[in-house]
DNA sequence: CGATACCAAGCAAGCGCTTGGTTTGTAAAT
DNA sequence: ATTTACAAACCAAGCGCTTGCTTGGTATCG
């Protein structure tokens, strides 16, 4: 189960289906840089002029591929989602038991959030506020969708008593612990991701009674 | 074990040390608006006039008090750590065992979160990128004193099998879901922070085995 | 030829912060 | 009890700079 290998060709289907831009082409390098600079010095610290250089254009320019400052943010958002969204989608569907499923859920989401798309996500989650409101509710409903995979797991979990804490506070809980490995989790010290996902079972105390 | 009033107690102590603006004094006001406007539009959206407006005097004369606006939040972050950490300390003295030193720890992170503090230490997590590198460093070395609470609890609980994840890995694990409650929890959605905090701990695994 | 992608120049607005001068609070001197 | 002295707190005005974005024109390419 590559995960990286499965991410590119999911991400292949996506650009066809015009849901994310191509990374190779003007506006998906742009969208790239954006969330690399986004995430690095915030988005109302980046300038668009910060924006243009990383692409090599005037600062004018960058106003023929997007509207707004907010719509590059917005962009970066929307096909981040799209993205993970289907990467996760993928990982569950390989998964038998609930156990497994929880354990794709977690390492799924760690790659996102410390793979190659982690500087979108690290800009998903914590550069929320700059989205105008009509952006934050669009995003929003593509974010509703993500979280019912983790819910619908952790529901059966908790009904079967693997877990027995409420599965709505569980999956905030975890939501807050895992986007939060952003700010110190460097995978050349040592802990690859698939170790960290098992600190996070034992953390809930799920590894020790095997299904 | 009522930390609300503990909070004042201390509170008082550590105005008198001038180690906190007390808050009713002019500085200690504008600092407690800061921390609400920082939070809600984010330190570089908030102008010095939106600051002066909150305190109704003019934006020359915030200089007055403060040389820089980047002053202004490190002073916000400063002053949150130094009376944080001392109510955690407060809250850890009257534990006895290490179980009831994690609840006491995971209770008082969570009251100040989402309690009277909670608005500075949303901006203290949220906000850090916006100090500069000096202010950083002053920050953290605070932050220290206050993270060495929590590893000297977790690594005695691991030492003794009552967790069986690294403590360090733990301790990461629960700042951010912990810090996260602050973008979803409301005390009048019907659940307390003592219930959150028996969540965590059934989260843990930690609530079946009593000590 | 027409659309797409870009540049060069700059505008209006908002930003952090400064300046010079006025009011207010306080406490010693008369 | 009133005056004097002086620092702290504040205002009114605005400076210099950066910001997001616009405009009019020029390459590039199928």
């Amino acid at each position: 189960m590559n995960l990286t290998v499965n991410q590119n060709v999911i991400l292949e289907s996506l650009v066809a289906d015009n849901l994310v831009s191509d990374p190779s082409s003007a506006r998906g390098r742009l969208l790239k840089e954006a969330a690399r600079l986004f995430r690095d010095k915030g988005y109302e610290r980046t300038t668009v002029r910060d924006l243009a250089a990383a692409v090599g254009i005037q600062s004018g320019s960058l106003f023929h591929h997007f509207r707004t400052k907010e719509e590059i943010l917005k962009a970066v958002m929307v096909e981040t989602i799209q993205l993970n969204t289907a990467v996760m989608q993928g990982a569950m569907d390989q998964a038998e038991t609930d156990r497994d499923k929880l354990h794709a859920l977690i390492l799924s989401e760690l790659e996102s959030i410390n793979g190659q798309t982690g500087e979108a996500m690290a800009v998903l989650v914590y550069e929320w506020r700059s989205l105008s409101k009509e952006g934050q509710e669009e995003v929003l409903a593509l974010r509703d969708i993500y979280e019912q995979l983790w819910l619908d797991v952790l529901t059966s979990l908790a009904a079967q008593g693997v877990i027995r804490a409420d599965p709505f506070v569980t999956r905030r809980m975890l939501t807050g612990a895992l986007s939060w490995t952003v700010t110190w989790y460097r995978v050349d010290g040592g802990m690859t991701l698939s170790d960290l996902t098992g600190q996070v079972i034992a953390m809930l105390g799920l590894d020790q009674k095997p299904s």
